[in-house]
DNA sequence: AGTCCTCTACCTACCGTTAGGTAGGGCAAT
DNA sequence: ATTGCCCTACCTAACGGTAGGTAGAGGACT
């Protein structure tokens, strides 16, 4: 029922599913991976997996519904921080780096996801993300408007953002090739979000 | 054994089978497609595909090795062309939308293959497109040396504009839903290719 | 204390379906 | 007559999911 993990903590069967699940969906994505994967990991069999859950496409479910929720409540705690300008901007950014290099997998989830355009899914990913986007819009709007910043169509500058930090977690094995040794060791990691930082910098402020 | 095709041309029942798996492989990705569908996307049986083909894993390599090449002799065609400084960079970012503008089908296949680090592939993805990244990178550096870019890490940067420029292409049923409308209309396209490049010159240009 | 019941968590064995791949026949063009 | 292309029929393996059963923990009653 419950395990005791080398940290001394305790996580029951059906956290240790969600957790495995999630790594396996990351790594082989949702047709890529089977549920005799994801039990195996856990050390169960298929059958037990699905006494705890319904289904393969609910328990995807479950997993992108908790990674939804970790990364809204991260990203709103980001935004409503008090900072103005470019201070502001920065914060978030590294914000979102924190967050990005914490849950890797989480990424590369969303990645998968949006090059499928949301088809495992009932919910629709753009709507959750729209209303964030939106408020981001309107933020860069405003700074352009009183000078802070510099002119940019404010929508493709947050694609254009969205691609640049996103990609450098979903893509990492690739980057590893291009770059040299391990993209995510906590140096590069650190290195890719000042040179994101100041770029951006360099790109908005006069 | 061939068909005549709407524009008159004539493909060969083969090119039909690399068209169809291109598309399938895009859209559903590897383990997602089924050798079943392609064939039916063709009008054929699947063991016909596979008188074309021994195996999926075999169309699968063919398809990318079509894209890689058609890719790699576009890309050295456009740094091949004469220019300098600023012009060079904004020919060959010029050159690169294009490019994915023809060929969304190769972006999202090349996303996946990132994506799962080039495990469906015998060859090696960042080792055949590493001499171009470092040319890149070496003439990015002899710019910011010269005075004529602003200093950034040339290798960074490349990763950056790699993610913001293909990130548009890969993830635009995603993108359609933040922007609101159609993200691939010509219209949505080159205004993303004007803010990337305007973006890119307020950051590298003083 | 002992026994009865229920519940949870897991198991083995099996289901129908679909996957990739093979064998071999028909048939048209050369 | 040979070759090339496509077919039907079949194979084995793996998939997601179900059926049915077992071991053990916990509670309630006698």
């Amino acid at each position: 029922m419950t395990e005791t993990t080398a940290s001394g903590t305790t996580r029951s069967t059906r956290d240790q599913i969600l957790d495995e699940a999630l790594t396996c969906f990351a790594e082989r994505g949702y047709e890529g991976t089977s549920l005799n994967d994801i039990a195996a990991g856990v050390g169960i069999r298929r059958p037990s997996l699905l006494h705890h859950f319904p289904s393969k496409e609910a328990l995807y479910g479950d997993v992108f519904e908790r990674l939804l929720s970790e990364w809204l409540e991260r990203v709103d705690s980001a935004i409503s921080q008090p900072a103005l300008g470019w201070e502001k901007a920065e914060l978030v950014l590294r914000a979102c780096f924190e967050l990005f290099a914490e849950t890797p997998d989480y990424v590369r989830i969303m990645r998968r996801e949006a090059l499928d355009g949301g088809l495992h899914l009932g919910i629709d990913l753009s709507g959750v993300l729209k209303p964030l986007f939106d408020g981001a819009a309107t933020y860069l709007e405003s700074q352009m408007e009183a000078g802070t910043f510099k002119r940019h169509d404010a929508r493709h500058l947050l694609v254009t953002g969205y691609g640049a930090i996103l990609t450098f977690f979903s893509d990492a094995p690739f980057i590893d090739g291009l770059i040299e040794g391990d993209a995510m060791t906590p140096q590069n990691v650190r290195d890719h979000c000042e040179h994101v930082i100041s770029f951006f910098k360099a790109a908005l402020l006069n």
